[in-house]
DNA sequence: TGTCGACATCGACAACCATCGAAACCGCGT
DNA sequence: ACGCGGTTTCGATGGTTGTCGATGTCGACA
């Protein structure tokens, strides 16, 4: 597991300023998208709750699945949350853990940071 | 034009409480989804900046066109985005304008609100 | 070594979506 | 009344996505 995919960097260079400061470029418009559009699923979105406000910032597939789909359905989402950069996974023992990239929180809160005005 | 259109709701109620702090909802992740998914598209990301980052808060359609999709794309995206909740529009004279959502930005920071942790 | 449980991948299918050109709509001058 | 420029709506189309059951992989534990 940890991450022999394709993921999205989002922690390097200036991603970005607030949307409402100055108008995204092009470029980052398409890294900033796969974020969003990662986020914009209600079962992804309840996924990322559950382990974003998990015990120890993390939780196991097997405490989280519970939201109504399959589980390879579930496994899917996991993976896509994984390469739009929000999640990171590890595998210990039997279980595979699932915790929010540490800066990703920050990142896209200061993207919707109301601009003063 | 001014909202004839079935459009979610984001001001009304506590919507909602940060996604790190408790288990989203699934009547609230289906809500919130919506918002994040008009944004999760590259176009409508730098549709959503332009307007946010114009002077004044809001921009003609004319102004702001100019994103490498034909106009009736963009007219679709900007559907997309005021029936998400994210902007309203107004016509005057002429010309369309389209500003942010007031609440809409202070709402979705909210909900990425890092938990202290 | 063999089996079991947790999780990921595969293949298929229906639903959805971004995009376009054409056409309709709507104020505003003339 | 007419035409015009700005904007939306319509219809079609190709690509994407969410979902599932079946199958594969990987540790753990007899």
């Amino acid at each position: 597991m940890s991450n022999p995919l394709p993921v999205v960097d989002v922690t390097g260079a200036a991603c970005c300023a607030p949307l409402a400061r100055s108008p995204i470029s092009e470029t980052d418009a398409e890294r900033v998208a796969v974020m969003f559009k990662a986020l914009g699923d209600p079962v992804r979105l309840r996924l990322f709750s559950n382990i974003a406000s998990a015990e120890g910032g993390e939780a196991c597939v097997c405490d989280i699945q519970d939201v109504g789909v399959s589980q390879p359905t579930v496994s899917h989402h996991l993976r896509k949350l994984r390469e739009a950069g929000l999640l990171e996974s590890e595998r210990r023992g039997s279980w595979v853990y699932y915790r929010v990239d540490p800066d990703v929180l920050a990142v896209m809160a200061e993207l919707l940071a109301p601009v003063s005005a």
